[in-house]
RNA sequence: GCUCCCUUCGUCUAGUGGUUCAGGACGCCGCCCUCUCACGGCGGUAACAGGGGUUCGAAUCCCCUAGGGAGUGCCA
């Protein structure tokens, strides 16, 4: 059974980043029909914080990313980590180290120096007497010389130098474990088959397999996912897309538009783009995952997810779209069906906040018409036609788009003009601007009590002017 | 400094020795469709970091250089 896990730290929201190793990880579980661990790595109690546990959360659920187990938290599990590191104090695995930390600079400075790779020499291994004063932490006896190969599922093999590696903490003077340990023990507490993670962890697999050994442990299949950079390709920053995973689900972002548009960086299957989250599971594969690092950008992002709002039926958007409405400072209720909506706007917007937005008119009055538009399309030759188009909406039975095209339509050839020129001034009369899905839609949504009082304003507007040229 | 990793259009990528003077996508530009805006369609722009090898043949294999990144924490 293959267990795959995530195992963010509290000490930061969910981000692009984290998020596309959550992805990652899981699509993998669930393209084996394995199982997705979420463990909480909260072990810097410093600055780990409830707040950010509950935006990796919410931001996994709104993402769909399920879990199988968990969330486990690294700070509940104190007890067995403390059961180790006695263990291997007692069986010499492990020894305490009085250094201070004034020495460890000095001792780092000194081999700064001397051009020396910067690592802890190990002063306290096979010393035994305490010292005074000075409370100690553990460091786990990484074996001296060898070398530990890793196969890593997208790098290949990668080998390191025993040599190269130093006698890391694992338990702080206040006693708390360190992340490199703690991670071995929860991997294999929790039979994680295959440890999916960020290739700045890369470098400490050699480590964590040497306790794992220590452990009588056989190690994980590693898989180093390489990192995502901020569209600048310098580190994600919170400019870009080191913000809260939840930010994009405000500004009106799908969440299957996000695993979508992640799941493209670092990984392809083909010339294809466009995934359902069905066709992600089915199709992916850590053997095609790339090795070089991406950059963010939110043009395809945003591309992507018009894409998925296109592909979402008119009334599972329309459901979505509520929340936006109302986010827009609009009232669902006062106006059309937010499905009828979706269906209008669906190919004309590319988040739903956009189209909750520009969907105001059909909601709430406006006061004034963008007056270039005014100027441009309400002139005193479209007299004629608004007031014989209105006449003829005034009359209509049924308050449809077919019915209503088939007015418009037949005033246009009543007066011999182009849909154009009588469509664009209906417009703007009645949505008070230059754009909007075709007119007989827009008509539809706006409604008739709406749209017969802005086209009688408009009428008024035109009439107004008529006569001041006069 | 040391260790490890990476390097195809601006960006995401296809490509695993020949069918590729490198294909798709985003963006940008142009055209078409068209009642506006979009959607859609068509076309254009633009890349194998550099240098050495190996080979009949290299984006693909090897080496070097350059550039970028990660680690080097009593952070994770």
């Amino acid at each position: 059974m293959i267990r795959t896990r995530f195992a963010p730290s509290p000490t930061g929201v969910l981000h692009l980043g984290s998020v596309r190793t959550a992805l990652f990880s899981w699509l993998y579980a669930r393209r084996h029909g394995g199982q997705f661990i979420l463990r909480i790595e909260d072990t810097d109690r410093e600055r780990s914080t409830p707040e950010n546990v509950k935006a990796i959360l919410d931001g996994m659920q709104w993402l769909g990313l399920d879990v199988d187990e968990g969330p486990f938290f690294q700070t509940q599990r104190f007890d067995r980590y403390r059961e180790v590191i006695d263990q291997w104090l007692a069986e010499g695995k492990a020894y305490h180290c009085y250094c201070t930390k004034e020495e460890l600079d000095e001792l780092r400075e000194a081999q700064m120096k001397a051009g020396e790779k910067v690592r802890y020499d190990g002063r306290w291994r096979d010393r035994k007497a305490p010292r005074k004063g000075v409370d100690p932490v553990v460091r786990f006896k990484n074996p001296l010389d060898g070398e530990v190969v890793v196969n890593d599922a997208v790098r290949g093999r990668v080998v390191f130098d025993n040599a190269q590696l130093d006698d890391l903490i694992i338990a702080r003077s206040d006693g708390t474990p360190t992340y490199n340990f703690t991670v071995i023990i929860d991997d294999y507490d929790m039979r994680i088959t295959h440890v999916v993670r960020g290739d700045d962890h890369l470098n400490n697999t050699p480590r964590q397999m040497n306790m794992l050994e220590a452990l009588g442990a056989e190690p994980p299949t590693y898989a180093h996912l390489p990192m995502i950079l901020g569209p600048d390709g310098a580190k994600l920053s919170k400019r870009h897309g080191a913000v809260d995973i939840r930010e994009y689900e405000r500004q009106g972002y799908l969440p299957e538009a996000m695993l979508n548009y992640l799941v493209r960086l670092g990984w392809s299957h083909g010339d294809q783009e466009i995934f359902s989250v069905d066709e992600m599971i089915e199709l992916f594969d850590i053997d095609d995952v790339n090795h070089s690092a991406s950059s963010f950008n939110p043009e395809k992002l945003t591309w992507i997810n018009q894409q998925h709002i296109i592909a979402t039926p008119a009334g599972k958007l329309g459901e979505m779209l509520v929340p936006y409405l109302e986010q827009a400072g609009l009232d669902p209720s006062a106006g059309p069906n937010p499905e009828h909506i979706a269906e209008g706007f669906h190919e004309r917007a590319d988040t739903l906040l956009h189209m909750a937005s520009s969907a105001r008119y059909c909601y709430e009055d406006f006061e004034v018409i963008d007056e270039k538009s005014a100027k441009k399309h309400l002139r005193p030759v479209v007299l004629g036609p608004l007031k014989a188009v209105r006449d003829r909406l005034t009359k209509l039975e049924h308050w449809g788009p077919v019915a209503i095209n088939e007015a418009v339509q037949s005033v246009a050839e009543d007066f011999d003009i182009n849909m154009g020129k009588l469509g664009q001034p209906m417009r703007v009369a009645v949505t008070g601007g230059p754009v909007s899905p075709p007119i007989d839609t827009t008509l539809w949504l706006v409604g008739r009590e709406r749209t017969l009082a802005r086209l009688a304003r408009g009428i008024e507007l035109v009439e107004a002017r008529a006569a001041s040229a006069s």
